[in-house]
DNA sequence: TTTATACTGTACCAGTCAGTCCATAATAGT
DNA sequence: ACTATTATGGACTGACTGGTACAGTATAAA
């Protein structure tokens, strides 16, 4: 078995690539090409590493999902408390609001948003992203009630959904240009539903 | 001045359609073709009501708009209440997640996350769409404190904001893929932070 | 060094994209 | 009936779509 001529590109870094691309167009909104000048591969390369437009898609999906869940958790641990991680999350979603121009929000949410129920595949893959980073949101949520932030009778899988769902209603509130004082404001009234 | 060969189409319907069809299908994902199919006209008759695909989607989005804050002051004037209207509203979105398998969202909510601030005319349109959306909560927690069903100190722009935002999140996760269940609970504590 | 394996660039494909143009047809005012 | 005005269908455009094929090249094992 002889093994071939080496890669000249870094696979992780051409899907970190995929995944930045995606995220800011969209599916549909990015090319091929758009595709090729981001990761730096050739045509022949891409179809390699990839097999198709389709294939790239659901790869940076997962990995997107998989790394936010990872660096969330991360934070959440490094965190002084449940309460404190939760409101950072909210808090910097808010300040996307003055820091960037062009907020991405969250991938996940952005492919929901673009194929609904279109694509059974897409679906699946969604509904995997959102379990998992709901569940850091329970997780932060228990933390919280150990922690005597949050009242120990309330459901931690509910406020976990509540948390993502107001996070996501959040970040489309960043997008559609709420001023970033509002939107402080609005972190306010979110949270005070956990007590 | 003659007045020339009278349109074969009713505009009104053309327009109806362009919007469902980008409503469903967002900007990137809609081709002409589906428009042409959708309102039934020929080419030369879309670009002679409507210029371009860019120009149609603008007034498509304008329409939504308008027609979605009619709809919803007339159903907030015929409930019961303000917190009634408030709660069925909530409640029926997060219904979509039984009743629909191809959820749409709300159109203004679809086009602030595709485009996010790369197109500056339509940014305007959608600031301007969330403002309008916007009023029409404000007004009805207004209502619902005179009704005594929100507490009067509330400030009444926060939480309709909250409503909008809270609405929002909701609908995404009925894209998600949330179960009616959840998301009915779900509603329950957006509610609560009302009070 | 041969051989099998695997990567790379380029040319190419049919299909679709949004958009234009024009010849024809239908109407209303004169 | 004539004319000005407007609408219609369809042919057409060049650019771009995602995807394929292939010839050439670099590598590691035998």
């Amino acid at each position: 078995m002889a093994a071939g001529r080496p890669l000249e590109y870094d696979p992780n870094k051409a899907l970190n690539a995929a995944v930045n691309t995606f995220w800011r167009l969209g599916y549909e909104g990015t090319s091929l090409q758009d595709l090729l000048d981001a990761t730096g591969l050739s045509k022949s390369s891409f179809y390699q590493a990839f097999h198709s437009k389709h294939e790239a898609f659901q790869r940076a999906l997962v990995h997107y999902s998989e790394d936010l869940t990872y660096r969330l958790r991360e934070k959440m641990l490094a965190a002084k408390s449940g309460w404190v991680f939760i409101e950072g999350v909210l808090r910097s979603a808010a300040s996307e609001a003055r820091s960037t121009n062009d907020p991405r929000g969250c991938m996940i949410v952005n492919v929901a948003t673009e194929f609904s129920s279109r694509d059974a595949e897409i679906s699946s893959l969604v509904a995997n992203g959102v379990k998992q980073v709901t569940q850091v949101f329970v997780e932060a949520v228990k933390l919280a009630q150990r922690e005597g932030d949050i009242a120990a009778a309330k459901d931690p899988h509910l406020l976990g959904r509540y948390l993502l769902s107001s996070l996501s209603g959040l970040r489309t509130m960043v997008k559609a240009g709420s001023s970033h004082s509002s939107l402080g404001a609005l972190v306010g009234v979110i949270m005070a539903a956990l007590r």
